[in-house]
DNA sequence: TGAGCTTATGTTATCGATGACATACGTAAC
DNA sequence: GTTACGTATGTCATCGATAACATAAGCTCA
C-alpha cells in the first residue's frame, strides 16, 4: 500500500504499447483516439497490446500537449440547501461525464468575495477548461472578470458577470406561481418568509412574489428574511404566528417552511386550516411534512445537466441568458381561507 | 467568449516569468514552491514578474514531471440520501483543499459492478493521486483490485478490499445505541426499517440492532427493507401500523422515519404515544418532523475529513480500519410504552 | 591562503501524448 | 505510363514544469 503523497511507481507509456504493437507512438494514439485512417487490423494489434500491457493513457501529458483538460470545474457553496448542492452536484457530473468530461469540485465555506476568487483561482489553476459556479456572486471583482473571461464560464443562480453567460430556473415565475396560487385560492394576502438577500435566487422569488400582488393591486407586506434554514423558517414563523391576520404565507424553500408550520402549531395556528403555506423546492421530504407541502418544483438535475451542455456547446450569443421553467405540486398546506 | 471546447490561447509560462524576472526557469520554480535556497530579494522580483504577466502555472505540465497530480478522485452514488452524499462531498472537499487537494467526482447511478468500475477507470485516467470510495462495494472484480492496488484508496462505508484501508462511523454501534435507548424507555421488542441490503451501512446497523435485542434476550422481529426513501418508509410503516403490538421502531434514516410517521398516523397509530421511533443521520430537519425526532447523529462531514487525512497520511498499516463515534440525540419521537 | 563546505542559481534531460509534416504505397485518370 | 491523389503510417518538435546535476559565489577554519 503506497501512500497518495508519493511518486508512483513508472506505468506502462504508450511508446510502450508501440513496441510491443509493432507500430509507431503515433499510431498507437490514433489506434486510441478512433481516428479515420487506421487499418482495423492494426487498431485491434494496437489494442491487443494496451490489454496485455494495462496501459492507461496519461492524463497529464495528453492535456500538456493538446491544451484541454477534458475537466469542468463547479462551485459550490458548503452551506445553503443541501438538496440543491446534491442535485446541482448529481447533474453536472451526469451531463459532463456524457460528453467526457470529468467534473471538478471546489466548495466556498460562505459568500465572501475572497473565497469566491481563490476557489475560481484553485479552478483555474488546475487547468479546467470551463467553470459553472453554483452559488451567487455578490461582487464581481476584477479577478473574477478575469478568469471568466479567459475559461468559458456559466452561472447557474442569475448572476452576471461581463464575460459569463448564465442559466437558471426561473425563480421570477416560481414566485409568482407560489403567491398566485394563494390569491387563487382566496386569501386577500400573502406574506413571505424570503432567502438571504445575497442570492439572486431568493431576490428573483421575492420579485416575482411582489409583482404577482401587485398586479392584483395588493400593497405587499415587508418580507420576512431566512437563510433557508429551517431554523430561521422557525424563527419568521415565531413572528408570523403573532400576527393575526396571516392566512397566507409563501417560504422560499421547503426547509424553512418546515420551520414556519413548527411555529404556527407551536401557536396554536392551523396548518391550513388557519394559514395556507407554499415553499419552493419539492425536496422528497415535502409530501412527508405536517401537511404535505404544497410547494414550486425545481428540476435542478436538468438546469445543471443545461448549463453542462451550454458550457461545452459555447454559442457566440454572448451572455445569453437561458431559462428553465418551474412547476407548482399542490399538496395540502394550502386551502380557501376560514370563512369569516 | 470562447467555448470549452476549443483550444485555448497561449498564457505566459514560467519562461515567460523567467525572462521578466531575470532569473532562469528552475529559479522561478523554486521560488514559486518555497523552496529553502532562494533569497528574498529574488523571490521578490518573481513575485512581481509573476503578478505583472498574470502568470498562472500549468498544472498539466506539473503532472507530468512530478508524478503527482494532487487530486483525489470521490466516488459516490447519485440516488441514496443526498444528506450524505452533500455532506461527504463537503467534508472531503475541504480536508483535501486544507492539504492542497484538489477533489474529482464521480457518482455512479445505480450500485452496478460494471459502472463501478467504469468510474473507478475513469478517475484512474484522470491521474488522481487517491480514491475515496463513498458507496458500497457489492463485490470487488479483479479489474476494481487493481486498480485500488495501484492507486492508494479508502473506503469510506465498511467495503471492504485487498488492498483499500476503511474507515468510517460506527455504523453498529448507531444500531445499538439506537435500539438500546428504545429498551431503556421500557419497550420489550423493537422493530426495524433497514437500509438496502447492498450498502453495508445497513447491514452493520441491522447488526447492532439485532445484537442489542440478543444481548437484551430478545428475539428479533424480520426487519423490513427500505431504499432509504421517506417514500419506502411510508410503505413500511403500512405495514408495521398494521401490527397491534408494535410500540418501537428503529428506522435505518431520518427520512424513512417520516414516510414511516406518517403512515402510523394515517392508521390512527400516534408518535409516540402509541409507537416510539429512532432513527439515523440527524439531518437539519429532524427536529422539524412532527414529532421532531430522536435519532443517531453522524458526523459525515468528519468522517469524510478523516477519510482524506488517513487517505494522505497513508500509514502502512495495511488495510487498517478506523471508526468514528455515533451519538443519540434524544427529541420527541420517543417515550416509554403506553402502560397496560 | 586555500581546502572544504554551504548557499544561490543556471543547464539539461525528462515526463508522455500530440500536432504538423514527411514518407511510402496503392489506385484512378488521362 | 506517368501524374495526381488518397490512405496508412512514421518522424520530429513541442507543450511547461521539474529532478538531477553543474556551477559560481561566499564563508569557515586550519
Amino acid at each position: 500500500m503506497t501512500k497518495a503523497t508519493e511518486r508512483p511507481t513508472r506505468l506502462p507509456s504508450m511508446a510502450d504499447v508501440a513496441k510491443t504493437a509493432g507500430v509507431s507512438a503515433q499510431t498507437v494514439s490514433r489506434a486510441l483516439r478512433d481516428s479515420p485512417n487506421v487499418t482495423p487490423e492494426t487498431k485491434k494489434r494496437v489494442l491487443a497490446a494496451v490489454e496485455q500491457l494495462g496501459y492507461r493513457f496519461n492524463n497529464a501529458a495528453r492535456v500538456l500537449s493538446s491544451g484541454r483538460s477534458h475537466t469542468i470545474g463547479l462551485v459550490l457553496l458548503q452551506s445553503g440547501g443541501y438538496y440543491s448542492r446534491s442535485a446541482v452536484t448529481a447533474g453536472v457530473e451526469a451531463a459532463a461525464g456524457e460528453a467526457g468530461y470529468a467534473v471538478s469540485i471546489a466548495t466556498i465555506a460562505s459568500l465572501d468575495t475572497g473565497l469566491m476568487e481563490r476557489s475560481l483561482s484553485k479552478l483555474a489553476d488546475q487547468g479546467v477548461d470551463g467553470i459553472i459556479i453554483a452559488v451567487p456572486l455578490i461582487s464581481v471583482t476584477r479577478k473574477m472578470e478575469d478568469i471568466t473571461r479567459d475559461i468559458p464560464t456559466v452561472t447557474l443562480d442569475g448572476s452576471r458577470t461581463a464575460s459569463a453567460r448564465s442559466l437558471g430556473i426561473d425563480q421570477k415565475e416560481a414566485g409568482r406561481l407560489a403567491t398566485q396560487h394563494l390569491l387563487d385560492l382566496g386569501h386577500r394576502q400573502v406574506w413571505h418568509v424570503s432567502g438571504p438577500d445575497e442570492w439572486i435566487e431568493a431576490r428573483r422569488r421575492r420579485e416575482g412574489w411582489q409583482e404577482c400582488l401587485a398586479s392584483a393591486g395588493i400593497e405587499a407586506p415587508p418580507p420576512l428574511e431566512g437563510d433557508w434554514s429551517p431554523d430561521s423558517g422557525y424563527l419568521q414563523g415565531q413572528i408570523l404566528a403573532r400576527i393575526p391576520d396571516v392566512t397566507a404565507v409563501f417560504a422560499a424553500s421547503d426547509e424553512m417552511a418546515f420551520g414556519v408550520i413548527r411555529a404556527l402549531r407551536e401557536h396554536g395556528r392551523k396548518v391550513p386550516d388557519d394559514v395556507s403555506i407554499v415553499s419552493v423546492d419539492d425536496i422528497a421530504l415535502a409530501a412527508y411534512c405536517c401537511p404535505p407541502l404544497t410547494t414550486v418544483r425545481q428540476d435542478f438535475y436538468r438546469s445543471s445537466a443545461a448549463a453542462v451542455a451550454l458550457l461545452l456547446r459555447g454559442d457566440d450569443a454572448g451572455a445569453a441568458e437561458v431559462v428553465v421553467p418551474a412547476s407548482l405540486t399542490v399538496r395540502d398546506s394550502t386551502a380557501p381561507p376560514r370563512s369569516r
